[in-house]
DNA sequence: TCAAAAGTGTGCAATATTGAACAGACACGC
DNA sequence: GCGTGTCTGTTCAATATTGCACACTTTTGA
């Protein structure tokens, strides 16, 4: 699967979403997918083979994302041709909804790092579904807000941290990243470039820090090209 | 006014708020301090005198505040003691709202930069208002919106630019910030510490750049002790 | 009004970080 | 097997940044 495919839905009628009814709002499971999928107009399902690129920074932007399997990263380019990872993205989150707010253009780009598959919503059908279904708009405010924790707790790394702590966090964090299946500590294959752009230093640096994490035994080499991440990495961002 | 002073509005029967019917939900002029009034359960109005503390880093979240009047700033506090300054909020905007994801602890410490006059909103409270008024629903969506692009791009300010140029681009920031009244280039009284906290910087650094804009001619001292903003401090930002 | 507190302009040595370079390790396709 | 490209470990000088120090100025509050 390299290429993008797509199912375009548009033609189907829209008929309101068949939910569980909301008495108890909270701790109520939802089958968001399920619910996603009952949304038949304005959509269209897309799937991306592995580092493909989804949508890209400048252009114009006038649907939201919403992604079903696989992982994705968002990355934006400075004019300098630097560049910085700022979220990377599981099954069940959305992305590109700052057209939303207005934005006319992608703010950054997005690429499949794993095969993918997604739901395109267009930006007025999103719009009105907000407007419309308290299902889809709770979900979305639910989403919004941990971005949003996510991006703060970012910016108070960056405000913070010398590089070597928000390598390990970040080390930290991706060894729980995409926890949903099991407890794993590996982390799937990432360069050291791909660590420094999230990191936001160079890869010389994170080289440096990675074989001082080694001998002190934070992190190992598995056998292929895997890294586990031995908790005692907590130290590191802990201490001194 | 220097202590906060409450009117509890929790006697009040609930009745849904009037608003206008929501026919064209797009540049559709509202009246959010009025259809806030409207709410009527649940809620508190609370008046803060300059430099009150709001709600402290650790303290237990249980609820979220709308800023109707005054400017609030968000700042979190290291292990270490360091301080950063990681929002600052206008009337209109609602600020806490990390509860309603389930953090138990606030992050931040709120304290009001100005007189500020802001709603209470019990946890549960708000909960239940996004689950069943659309209004109030978008009005918060719109806020996470602006907020998370914000965040995003204070993120990659961080990741890309230099203390030099981040000085800049807050600079130019703060003299937009709170441009409801007139077109205001000049700022607030912020202390260089302040900036310091929101850059990332030391109080040093900052003297040296401000010092630096000032003999280009960025910068202006009016009499007092106020800053001007001139726009060329812009090339700073976008040049090199 | 005066003294304390807060804010500012400097300087400087100790560190941290960059940016570029180069060689070896490894996977991959042909 | 053999190039080719990517990833890595390592170095090193040039910069940027920190953390302190001290003398001044301004603001604040009693």
């Amino acid at each position: 699967m390299t290429t993008p495919t797509s199912r375009n839905e548009k033609s189907k009628p829209f008929n309101s979403v068949a939910v569980p009814s909301g008495r108890n709002h909270k701790s109520r499971p939802v089958d968001w997918n399920a619910l996603l999928a009952g949304i038949n107009g304005g959509k269209t399902i897309i799937e991306y083979g592995a580092s493909r690129t989804i949508f890209s920074q400048g252009q114009p932007a006038d649907a939201v994302f919403y992604l079903r399997h696989g992982k994705v990263k968002l990355a934006v380019t400075s004019e300098q041709g630097k560049e910085a990872i700022v979220a990377l993205l599981n099954a069940g989150e959305f992305f590109g909804e700052g057209c939303l707010a207005g934005q006319p253009l992608r703010m950054a780009t997005a690429s499949a790092m794993t095969d993918c598959t997604l739901a395109r919503i267009e930006k007025t059908r999103m719009a009105s579904m907000l407007h419309e279904q308290h299902e889809i708009s709770e979900l979305f405010v639910t989403h919004l807000l941990s971005r949003n924790i996510q991006f703060e707790g970012d910016l108070v790394d960056q405000l913070f941290n010398s590089s070597e702590k928000r390598l390990a966090r970040i080390l930290l964090q991706l060894s729980h990243f995409g926890k949903e299946s099991r407890a794993e500590t590996v982390l799937p294959r990432v360069s050291q470039e791909n660590l420094a752009q999230m990191v936001g230093t160079t890869r010389s640096r994170v080289s440096h820090f990675m074989n001082k994490f080694k001998k002190h035994g934070f992190v190992d080499y598995t056998g292929n090209g895997g890294l586990t991440v031995n908790s005692g990495l907590l130290s590191v961002v802990l201490h001194d």
